[in-house]
DNA sequence: TTGAAAGCGCTAACAT
DNA sequence: ATGTTAGCGCTTTCAA
C-alpha cells in the first residue's frame, strides 16, 4: 500500500535492539536507556518509519477513535457541537468518524453498528430522539456513550445538555412580562423530548406563573427550517398571537421575515424569541432576542465526559447540565 | 473490550467448518455452497458475531474509511461540502475521519500524519492554501488525495473546483451593467490562490473589458466574518465605491448590514454581490444576490472522485470543473 | 467448494 | 533495561 512499508520489525533490525525495545520508545515508556533510545529514534528517523495504528489497534484494544453520530452536520446547531467535540478530542489525542443520520432511526442504528465494527473507542451521539432500538443497540455494547444536545428520558448514557424547560420558562416569562397575552409556541416534532416535554411543559408551567390559559391553538408543530417558517407565518399572525417563542434559529428567521413581508412591525407589534443565538440571529434586522445555548462547549464537555469514561475515571455526574442565558435583542421590546 | 468477543474462530468451530469459509459468507464469496452459507449464516445470527474492522483492515490493507481535512466545520461553507463527502462516502460503504485544521499549515500537516497512520484509504483536503510543506506530505505517501473546493495551481492531486475567475468576471459584469463605475473588491487573504489568483484575475479582466480602469484603492483585504464586514464598511463606503462583489457570505451580510446601519439603501445606493449562495444570503433582507455554487455538489463530486481513484478506476479528468451560477436576488438592480 | 496456514504490524506479558 | 514470544481477528494464497 506505501512506498513499501517499513515496520517496527525493520527499525528493530537495524537498531540492533528488539520489537519490543523499539516500541517502548515509539509509546514513550521510560524503561529504556537513553542511549538505546537515541539510537532507535535515529534509526526510526533515517527509514522514516510510521507506527502502523491499525495493527496497533488490533494488538492494543484501542483506536483512540471515537464516533460522531450527528442528524446533519450541515446544521449549524449541530456543527457547532461537533466543532467543540474534535476540538477536545483533537487535545486528548482521538480521532473522530464523523457520520449523518439524518434523525433517521434506521440509519443510527446502522451507523452506530458499522462505528462497532471500527472498534471505535467510545461514541458520541446527537439525535432528536432516543427510540428503543437505538437503547437496545447502546446496551449491546460496553461501549461508553455520551448524548450531547440530546435527551435521553431514561438517563442510561452520559449526557451533556441545557435546562431547555427552564429555558423556555425564562423566555415565556420574557415575552410575559413585555405585556403578550397570546404567545405562540412554535416546535418542530412534538416526539422529540426535548420540544414535547421540556420545552412544551416549561412553556405551560410559565403560561401559569403568568395567568394565561394554555391554549392548543397557539401551538405550532412544524419543522426546523427557514421555509417553512414563511410558510406558517400566516396561520401564526391569524391565531392572534402577539409573539412567539421558536425553538429553532431557521424557523424564527422564516417566521420573522414572513412577518415583515406582511408588513408585521417587529417587536412593536410582534415579539419573538429564538432558542439558539447561532450567529444568523445578529445577521437579520432586526437582531433576534434568544435563549443562549453554549453549543460549542456542549460538544467540548460531552467529549470531555467521554474521554474520562474511557479511561475509566472517576465520574462524579454522568448527565451534565450547562447554564444558558436569555441574550435579548431587538425583536423583543 | 466487549461484552467478550465473539470472533470469526468461534463461528468456524460452531459451524464446523474453516475461518477461510466463515471469511468468505461474510465477504459475499460466490465459491461456497448455498447449504454451507446457511448453516455459517445460522451460526453468526445465533452467536450474534460482528466482524472486527480492525482486524480486517490489518490483513486486506483496505480501512474503507478516508480522512477529510477541513478548515473548520461550522462554517456553512465547509459543513455543506462536507454533508455531500460523507454522502457519497456513505453509498460507497466508506465512512469519514473529520479533522479541522482551522486552515493552518501545522495543523494539517500533523493531521494528514495521523490520518496515513490510521491507514486511511483515502484524502479529502481543503483549504485555503497549498503550501509546499503540505504538497511534500502529499507526495510522500501513495494514498489517493482530492481537494474539494480548493485549489493548486501545481494540480497534482485531485480537485472539485468551480470556475471562480470566471464567476467573478460574470459578477462584475452584472455590477458593471448596471453602471457602476467603482466597484469594490471584498475578500480574505489575497494569498489564497482562490482569491489573489482566480477571483482577482477575473475581477480585473472584467474591469478592463468593461473599460473601467483596475484601482487598487478598492481591494479590500479582509476576514471571512461577519464582524469583520461590518467592520470594513466604513471604509468601502469612503472609498466612493457604489457597488461591491465579495468572496464570502459573512463578509457580504456584514457589508450589508454595515450599510444599513448607515442608513444605505442597498440596491439602489449600494449593489452587492457575493459569492457562495448560502442560505444565509436569502434570510436577509435585501436577500443577497450570488454567485451560486454546488456546495454539495463539491464535495459529493469529490468523494465521488476518491472513490474512483482507491479503485484504481480509469480517470478521465481527476482536475474537475463544476457549473456556477449568478442567482440574482434583491441586493442587485 | 473447502481447509490449512502464513502473515498483516504491533503490544504485552513474561523472562532474563 | 531488554528480549522472546504469543497473540489481536482477520484475509489470502496455496493445496486439496
Amino acid at each position: 500500500m506505501d512506498k513499501q512499508t517499513i515496520t517496527i520489525y525493520d527499525v528493530a533490525r537495524e537498531a540492533n535492539v528488539s520489537m519490543a525495545t523499539v516500541s517502548r520508545v515509539v509509546n514513550g515508556n521510560q524503561n529504556v536507556k537513553p542511549v538505546t533510545r537515541k539510537k532507535v529514534l535515529e534509526v526510526i528517523e533515517r527509514l522514516d518509519y510510521r507506527p502502523n495504528a491499525v495493527a496497533r489497534g488490533l494488538a492494543s484494544k484501542k483506536t483512540t477513535t471515537v464516533g460522531v453520530i450527528i442528524p446533519d452536520i450541515s446544521n449549524v446547531y449541530f456543527s457547532s457541537l461537533a466543532r467543540g467535540i474534535d476540538d477536545v478530542a483533537t487535545m486528548y489525542k482521538y480521532n473522530i468518524i464523523l457520520a449523518n443520520s439524518d434523525g433517521d432511526d434506521v440509519k443510527e442504528i446502522n451507523v452506530l453498528n458499522t462505528l462497532f465494527a471500527k472498534q471505535v473507542d467510545g461514541v458520541i451521539f446527537m439525535g432528536h430522539r432516543i427510540t428503543d432500538r437505538i437503547r437496545a443497540e447502546f446496551s449491546r455494547s460496553r461501549t461508553p456513550i455520551v448524548l450531547a444536545g440530546s435527551i435521553d428520558p431514561d438517563e442510561q448514557v452520559g449526557s451533556v445538555n441545557i435546562d431547555y424547560k427552564q429555558a423556555t420558562k425564562d423566555a415565556i416569562n420574557l415575552l410575559a412580562k413585555n405585556g403578550n397575552k397570546k404567545i405562540a409556541f412554535l416546535t418542530g416534532a412534538l416526539l422529540d423530548p426535548i420540544n414535547g416535554q421540556a420545552r412544551l411543559q416549561g412553556y405551560r408551567e410559565a403560561l401559569e406563573e403568568n395567568g394565561i390559559e394554555y391554549n392548543e391553538g397557539l401551538v405550532f408543530e412544524s419543522h426546523y427550517s427557514f421555509e417553512e417558517g414563511l410558510k406558517i407565518t400566516e396561520r401564526v399572525k391569524t391565531s392572534g398571537a402577539t409573539a412567539a417563542f421558536v425553538v429553532n434559529d431557521d424557523l424564527a428567521v422564516g417566521l420573522l421575515d414572513g412577518l415583515l413581508d406582511l408588513g408585521v412591525k417587529v417587536p412593536s407589534e410582534f415579539e419573538i424569541v429564538t432558542s439558539n443565538n447561532s450567529q444568523i440571529t445578529n445577521m437579520v434586522r432586526p437582531r433576534l432576542t434568544s435563549v443562549s445555548q453554549p453549543l460549542y462547549d456542549l460538544g467540548a464537555v460531552a467529549m470531555r465526559l467521554l474521554t474520562k469514561m474511557m479511561n475509566h475515571e472517576e465520574i462524579e455526574e454522568k448527565n451534565i447540565i450547562l447554564p444558558f442565558g436569555i441574550d435579548e435583542k431587538d425583536s423583543t421590546k
